[in-house]
DNA sequence: TGTTAGCACTTATATGAATCGAGTGCTAAG
DNA sequence: CTTAGCACTCGATTCATATAAGTGCTAACA
C-alpha cells in the first residue's frame, strides 16, 4: 500500500535533515517555506541556492511541493509520513503537565463520565478535537436482570453488567404481567446466567426464542423476548465521544464554511468516525492516518492520532485526536499515548477501588 | 419592555402594509430590497418615488435601516417585533406535512429518545437548529431503589421513577456491605417512600443525615447518602437537546468563522441555552424572541422560536429553534407549534398504552 | 563533483484608478 | 399626495501596475 517513495531514489541524510526542519517550520507557521528561510533555519551553512537544489530532489521524490510556482515548498502526505516515521522527535511531556492531566481524571467518575471526561482532556491539551470510543459491552458479564411493570402493558427491563453498567428499555407487551410473575421469570434468567458473557446469553437467548417456543411457559416466553431487547440496547452502547470539534475552527486550512460543515456533520453522524476507530483497536500503541490515508475523503487534509486503551493489558478502546494535516505531532504524539495511559490506569484503579 | 416604536408616531396602514412587504421579500432573498423592488412586489400601483418616502418614513420610526447608504432597506430588531407581533399571516402546514411529522416521533421510544427525535424532526423541517429541553425529573415520583455491590467497596446504586425513568450511580462507600445489608436497607427505603415525589423525598433525606445521625443504625445511615447520591444524580438530568446546529452555516450572515463558533461554544455549553429556555417555560403557546431580546449578546443575529409542551396541560418542556433573524417566520411558527402539540400527544400516548 | 552567485522568469498579492449599477434624497411639477 | 427627474453616494467589479517572494537554470568556483 505504502508507495515506494517516488521511484526507489534513497533519500539522503542531508535531504531528510532538510525535509524535517522544513515540515518542522511549516507546522510552526503555517506556510509554505523557501529555500531561503530553510537555509538559515537548519545549523548546516548552506545557501539558499544548494538548499534550493535539494528541495527540488524532495519535490521529484514526492515529499513535498509548491502550490504555485513562486511560493515555497509544503510537505505531501508522503512527507508528512516520512516525517512521523523515522524523522520526528518527540518531545518528552513534563512531569508537571502529566500530573496536571491525571488530576483532571480524577473524580468519582462511573465510566461513562470517565470516558467524557477524557476527551476534554484530550481536546483541551491538543487543542484539537477529542475523541474518545466506548468500550463495547458485548463481552462484560452477566450480572442481574429485573423487570418492572409501569402503566399500562409495559414493562421496564434493567440489566446490569459485572461492571456495573446499567442498562434499560421499556417494553410493550402483549398482555398485563404481575409483579409476582416478573419477579419469578427474573429470578429464573439470574439464576440461569449471572455471570456468563453477555454475547453469549444473548444467543442463547435467540436460540431458545426459536426452537423452544412451544415447550415454554407464555411467561418464560415474554421474559427471553425482554432480556433480548434490553440486551440489545446495551450492546448499540457501542458509541464515541467527541469533544472540542470547535478547535477545529481556529485552523486557516479548515475555516471554509463548506468544508467545516461536512467535518461536523460526520461529527454528528460519528459512525463513519467510529468505523475509523475500529480499525486502530489492533493496533499496539500510537497509530497516526494522515490525509486520505484514512479512507475518507472527508478527512482530506486532516489526519488522526489513536492509541488504545484497556484494562490489565486487555485492550477495550481507541482514543485519539482529529486535527488538521498540519498538526504538531512532535507534541501531539506523546499527549494521546499519556491519555491512553492515565485512562488506562484510572479505569485500573477504579475497578480496584 | 417593548420600547414605543420610534417616537410615538402611528404607523399607517399603508406603510405597515409596506414593511410586512419588505420583510417578506428580505426573508426570501436576504439582500436589502431597494425601493424599485418594493413597488413592483406590492399589489399596489405606487412608484418607486413614493416607496421611498414610506420607507423613510420606515426608517424614522426605527423599523428598517440601510446598511449603506446605496443600498436597499433591512428590517431592524424593531420592525421584526412588529411584523411578528401584528402584520405576519402564518401558512397552515399541510395535512401531509402534520403525518409525516406525526410518523417521525412515532416508535418504541423512551422518553430519552423521544426528545432526541424531535429536537431532530424541528431541525430536520426548518432547516435550521432545533433544541429541546428535557423535562426535569424533580417531580416524579419515587418508584423503587436498588443497591448492587460491585467489586471492592463500590455500591452501585439505582433509582426508579414511576416514569421508568432509570438512573444510576456508584457510590464510594466506607466499607463493604454484604447483599443480604443492602436488601434490607433497600427494603427500608422503598417501604417508606414509594409513590412519593422526588423533590420531597430527597428533602427529607437530606434532613435526616443531619439530624438523627446518632440514632441510626450505620447501614441506614449510608443507604441513605447512597439515596441521596443517586437522586442528585436524577435531579442532574435536566439538560437539553440539539441537532442540526450545521444547519446554521447555510446562512450567509452567520457564515463567519468566528461567529459559528462562539455559537458552537454555546451550544456544546449549553447552559445558557437552558436558562433561556427556562424562562419560556411559563409563556403558553408560541414564543419569540429577535436578536438582543434575549439577553445573550451571543444570540445577537439569531431569533429563537419556542413552544412549550406537557402532558395532560401539564407543562413540563420548552422546545424551539434557533436560527438567524431572518428566518422565515410564517412557516417556522407554525412548525415549532405543531411540533410542541404532536410531541405532549406523543408522551400522553406514551403514559396510556 | 558539490556549492554558490547571479539572473531571468513566474505568480500571488497589494494598490489604485476607472467604471458600473443600484439605490437614495430632494425638488419641482402634476 | 403622488410622481418624474436628477444629482449624488457608495459598494462592487474590473483592469493595470507594482511589489515581493521564490523558483530554475547557468556558469563560475573550490
Amino acid at each position: 500500500m505504502t508507495s515506494a517513495v517516488g521511484g526507489d531514489t534513497q533519500v539522503s541524510e542531508r535531504a531528510q535533515h532538510f525535509l524535517k526542519a522544513l515540515i518542522e517550520r511549516y507546522i510552526r507557521d503555517g506556510q509554505p517555506v523557501g529555500s531561503r528561510t530553510l537555509s538559515k533555519d537548519t545549523g548546516l551553512e548552506l545557501s539558499a541556492a544548494t538548499v534550493r537544489n535539494i528541495m527540488a530532489d524532495l519535490e521529484d521524490m514526492g515529499l513535498v511541493s509548491s502550490p504555485h510556482i513562486s511560493a515555497g515548498r509544503v510537505p505531501t502526505r508522503l512527507g508528512y509520513r516520512l516525517f512521523i516515521d523515522s524523522l520526528l522527535t518527540v518531545r518528552r511531556l513534563a512531569e508537571q503537565e502529566v500530573t496536571e492531566m491525571r488530576r483532571r481524571l480524577e473524580g468519582p467518575g462511573d465510566a461513562a463520565t470517565l470516558i467524557e471526561s477524557t476527551s476534554q482532556l484530550l481536546s483541551g491539551v491538543t487543542h484539537l478535537a477529542g475523541v474518545v470510543m466506548m468500550p463495547r459491552h458485548e463481552h462484560d458479564a452477566f450480572r442481574r436482570i429485573e423487570f418492572l411493570s409501569l402503566s399500562g402493558k409495559r414493562v421496564l427491563a434493567i440489566l446490569v453488567t459485572s461492571e456495573g453498567e446499567v442498562h434499560n428499555r421499556i417494553v410493550n407487551t402483549d398482555r398485563t404481567y404481575s409483579p409476582a410473575q416478573l419477579e419469578q421469570a427474573a429470578n429464573y434468567l439470574n439464576d440461569m446466567f449471572t455471570g456468563r458473557d453477555l454475547h453469549e446469553v444473548r444467543k442463547y437467548l435467540l436460540a431458545d426464542m426459536k426452537t423452544t417456543r412451544e415447550h415454554m411457559d407464555q411467561v418464560m416466553l415474554q421474559a427471553v423476548e425482554m432480556a433480548q431487547q434490553v440486551m440489545e440496547a446495551a450492546e448499540g452502547t457501542g458509541d464515541c465521544f467527541i469533544a472540542g470539534q470547535t478547535n477545529l475552527m481556529e485552523f486557516d486550512e479548515l475555516a471554509n464554511v463548506e468544508r467545516l460543515k461536512q467535518l461536523f456533520d460526520a461529527f454528528t453522524e460519528k459512525n463513519q468516525i467510529l468505523h475509523l476507530l475500529d480499525r486502530c483497536i489492533a493496533a499496539e500503541g500510537v497509530r497516526i492516518f494522515v490525509g486520505e490515508e484514512s479512507g475518507y475523503q472527508l478527512l482530506d487534509d486532516c489526519s488522526l492520532v489513536t492509541a488504545p486503551y484497556g484494562i490489565d493489558d486487555q485492550v477495550i478502546g481507541v482514543l485519539g485526536v482529529i486535527g488538521p494535516t498540519r498538526m504538531n505531532y512532535p507534541r501531539v504524539i506523546p499527549l494521546v499515548d499519556m491519555t491512553a495511559r492515565l485512562l488506562t490506569a484510572a479505569l485500573k484503579q477504579q475497578e480496584r477501588t
